[in-house]
RNA sequence: GGAGAGGUGGCCGAGCGGCUGAAGGCACAGGUUUGCUAAACCUGCGUAGGGGCAACUCUACCGAGGGUUCGAAUCCCUCCCUCUCCGCCA
């Protein structure tokens, strides 16, 4: 969330910001309620200043034991006008931050400006995508010959977009889930955070899931609970009203949790096999930062999640997004993306964001500087990685003419195997 | 789900309807003393929103929301959360 007073000071920076995000907010309306707004506080705060000091003056009257029935009337009449204006103030409050709650963070000035993904900007390559001497198979054939993916039951078990791993499958999920974990812990001095699945509304709208994208969430109605899209949710809100010390920042936290995602409307495209499904298991990393070093913070965040391929010797492409393909509460953002020989095709596994103070704001997550001042922190996330499409990635790569799939050599003490097959 | 206790500033903790934005302590910042460390003493120190060029000033905030009252941290109601005991349960 933007700071109101912000907003009313870099009116066009945030108009710009809602075009190149391809938001719609009415800002002029935004301006006319807060101009509304601080008129009537000055009209109700003259009265209430009024009514503090009569009142302390009918204090003591009473006490001298005089009259002061006069005054007790007059402020009869300030206390309706009051309850009237307050009321009338707490109505176009709720206007603002209806509007307001809609206003996307303002990309950094880095970002490319650009409306789809086509405008993103390719930062690096790890890596030559691989070279195969017979006709790579898509990973959904290889792992069914194998039998260490059960798509069909997957979908009869709960519907299409659900996957079963069995056997091998299922250990390779916790094989990578163990590895990862292990590399940010122990490596990245990250601390491992194992977190509810399912969350309140505002853990939800502190990192910006809510209000924009509530159809794309599993909502448990009956307990008005949702299942989170991604760890960020519940680890970055882990210290929401919290305030935390200057010295104990950065905060780093990785967590492995499942991430549950309806997709509305995203049917059709990009949906056989591993590539999107509605349940997937991610291991996410989480940064509470000081707002001066959120930029390096990011860098390092990336190449931290890029540790993850090249040490399972997979070719990566690194992307920064355009402010189109921006998410909502991002400021800065980079893609990284895995190839996939089968499918012949870059696959995004990992996203590394700089929220700057938006979902700080939104939660209230606060620390106190150096100078004794409180002031809202900077929050980031990363994924370390996204499985399904990793898991496609080595599939893929590492199969081969024959149908098995060799095991990346990291993976082998986690998989006790040094072959699929 | 039932019964009881409780939710006060960054933390702990006091608080008769008016003189309490809130005692006291811790933490933090500055200063004095000191060979260093430590300690002692002094001073300062909540957050947010208005107004003012500024010094400054006003308003709100004691879990949340209502109510009573000229006036509520304090009284009443509803809800949320925490703890203890009971029930149910992996």
């Amino acid at each position: 969330m933007l700071d109101l007073k912000f907003i009313r000071e870099n009116l066009e920076v945030v108009k710009q910001a809602i075009v190149n995000k391809r938001e719609k907010v009415d800002l002029d309306k935004l301006v006319a309620l807060d101009l509304q707004r601080r008129d009537l506080l000055q009209e109700v705060e003259k009265l209430k200043q009024e009514r503090n000091r009569v009142s302390q003056e009918i204090g003591k009257l009473k006490k001298a034991g005089e009259v002061a029935d006069q005054q007790i009337a007059e402020m009869g009449t300030v206390a309706n006008r009051v309850k009237d204006l307050d009321i009338e103030v707490r109505r176009v409050e709720a206007e603002i931050r209806d509007i307001q709650v809609w206003i996307p963070n303002i990309p950094h000035e880095s970002t490319p400006i650009g409306t789809t993904e086509d405008d993103n900007k390719g930062i690096r390559t790890w890596g030559e995508p691989t070279e195969m001497d017979f006709k790579p198979k898509p990973h959904w054939e290889i792992g069914e010959n194998l039998g260490i993916i059960d798509l069909a039951r997957g979908a009869k078990v709960s519907g299409s977009g659900f996957v079963t791993y069995t056997g091998l499958g299922a250990r390779l999920e916790r094989a990578l889930i163990n590895w990862m974990l292990d590399l940010h812990t122990e490596k990245h001095g990250y601390r491992e955070i194992s977190p509810p699945f399912i969350v309140n509304r505002e853990s939800m709208f502190a990192t910006g899931q809510l209000p924009k994208l509530e159809d794309d969430m599993y909502l448990a109605q009956t307990d008005d609970l949702f299942l989170i899209p991604t760890a960020e949710v519940p680890v970055t809100n882990l210290h929401r009203d919290d305030v935390l010390q200057a010295g104990d920042l950065p905060i780093k936290y990785t967590a492995y949790t499942p991430c549950f995602r309806r997709e509305a409307g995203a049917h059709g495209k990009d949906t056989r096999g591993l590539i999107r499904v509605h349940q997937f298991d991610k291991v996410e990393m989480v940064k509470f930062v000081k707002p001066e070093t959120s930029y390096d913070e990011l860098e390092t965040l990336l190449s931290e999640a890029e540790e993850v391929l090249q040490m399972l010797e997979l070719p990566y492409r690194v992307l920064q997004l355009c402010t189109g393909d921006l998410s909502f509460a991002a400021a800065k953002c980079y893609d990284i993306e895995v190839w996939a020989p089968g499918l012949d095709k870059w696959l995004e596994v990992s996203s590394c964001s700089n929220y700057e103070s938006f979902q700080a704001r939104r939660g209230n997550i606060r620390f106190r500087n150096e100078a004794g001042k409180m002031d809202f922190v900077h929050t980031l996330n990363g994924s370390g990685l996204a499985l399904p499409r990793t898991v496609i990635a080595i599939l893929e790569t590492y199969q081969t003419d024959e149908g098995t799939v060799v095991v990346p050599e990291v993976l082998r003490k986690y998989l006790g195997r040094d072959l699929l097959k």
